[in-house]
DNA sequence: TAAAAAATACGAAGATTTTCGTAGAGAAGT
DNA sequence: ACTTCTCTACGAAAATCTTCGTATTTTTTA
């Protein structure tokens, strides 16, 4: 199994990753209410689920107040690097051009997005060397 | 959570569909073998996987033969599309550009396979309206 | 300031995934 | 035929992930 130097995280803490990245640091409080909109998350399961993130080193917390405030310890960009990286590894045997052509087709992507994208593309240089 | 028709390979699972896509129909002697490649499993751990996976609709077993033979169930684009859609929604809130951008980053890709997606991307039809 | 409300800590149950040992059936070698 | 090797079946341990209940502490409210 890949060792990766910082933890590739689970599909709940990934939630949770996904919340703090749009609202910014946020308490439990915050974190499980946005949980909410979607499924049913027990408070305490919230909780506990971010407590072990931050031993993890997925999360740091601002516990200087009675209300604890979280944050990613990682950033959103590194995190989804990560997957997709280790996506690309696990169900792509690393061809990228593959990967580029099913995301495409799994998401009915817009012409707008697609031109977009081809933009994106045009501009990108490789790896800087 | 979501629901898929067909599951959402777990990560040895993969392993195991990734090694089936390479070789073709094989037998859990060819699998595990081709899994020590890499790490190390035994031969009834990856067994066992099979008989699941079997179960559970990912893989296609002919028994009439003492050796069992096993082919995915699932090709391997249809399963790949899942893939990329699942982490398209869990990390990347349904963004193809991030996560094609996210994917050039996170390996480092030729100045020929970054041609080749372009290419490729040039002669996609995004989903006519 | 006492009761109620809200927050954290923590253990442990439940669920899922992964691994392996053992038993027994079928093939192969001598 | 008999011993040995290989295969499948299957149960269950081990590991990981997810959920929640209870106890305790702090804050708020009446």
């Amino acid at each position: 199994m890949t060792k990766h130097n910082s933890p590739i995280p689970t599909d709940r803490e990934l939630a949770i990753l996904g919340i703090l990245w749009e609202l910014g640091p946020a308490t439990v409080r915050q974190v499980n209410e946005a949980m909410n909109e979607d499924s049913t998350t027990g408070y305490t399961t919230t909780l506990k689920l971010m407590q072990i993130m931050t031993e993890k080193g997925l999360l740091l917390r601002d516990d200087s107040q009675f209300k604890h405030v979280y944050r990613p310890a990682i950033s959103e960009e590194k995190t989804q690097r990560q997957l997709v990286g280790d996506l690309l590894d696990r169900a792509f045997a690393g061809s990228a051009e593959k990967l580029v052509m099913r995301a495409l087709s799994a998401k009915k992507v817009s012409a707008e997005e697609l031109g977009k994208i081809r933009k994106m593309l045009a501009e990108y240089k490789g790896i800087e060397l």
